[in-house]
DNA sequence: TTACTGACCTTTT
DNA sequence: AAAAAGGCCAGTA
């Protein structure tokens, strides 16, 4: 039985609007622990695959992809070009523009 | 059962 | 300013 703080994490995923992005530290805020980012990562390459959470709208702090090239970089880059993301010239996003907002 | 690992972030030296 | 450590949860060995 997960606690509560992982299916959190979920809904709010599920909540992210295409052509926006959530660092992991604002979903972990948003669950209730601004501080288990890491277990918000957790959920996404565990359980990404099993329910269909928009994991490729996840991202770092910077605004990154935290995947390895091969491992998944190149498909959630090619997911976030499909709904308009734009990335610059670090490959990294704009947080001001596409950053999620809830609400 | 314990111990280590992992798509990280925040706070403290 | 940069660098180190702490913290969170679930899975695997």
């Amino acid at each position: 039985m997960p606690t509560p703080f992982t299916l959190n994490v979920k809904d709010l995923i599920r909540q992210i609007p295409a052509g926006k992005v959530a660092p992991y530290g604002l979903i972990a805020a948003l669950a209730g622990n601004p501080r288990a980012a890491r277990q918000v990562a957790w959920v996404l390459h565990a359980c990404s695959a099993a329910e269909h959470l928009p994991w490729h709208r996840v991202v770092n702090r910077n605004g990154k992809i935290s995947l390895k090239p091969f491992l998944g970089y190149e498909i959630q880059k090619q997911r976030l070009l499909q709904e308009g993301v734009v990335f610059d010239a670090k490959d990294a996003i704009d947080l001001d523009r596409y950053l999620w907002r809830k609400g």
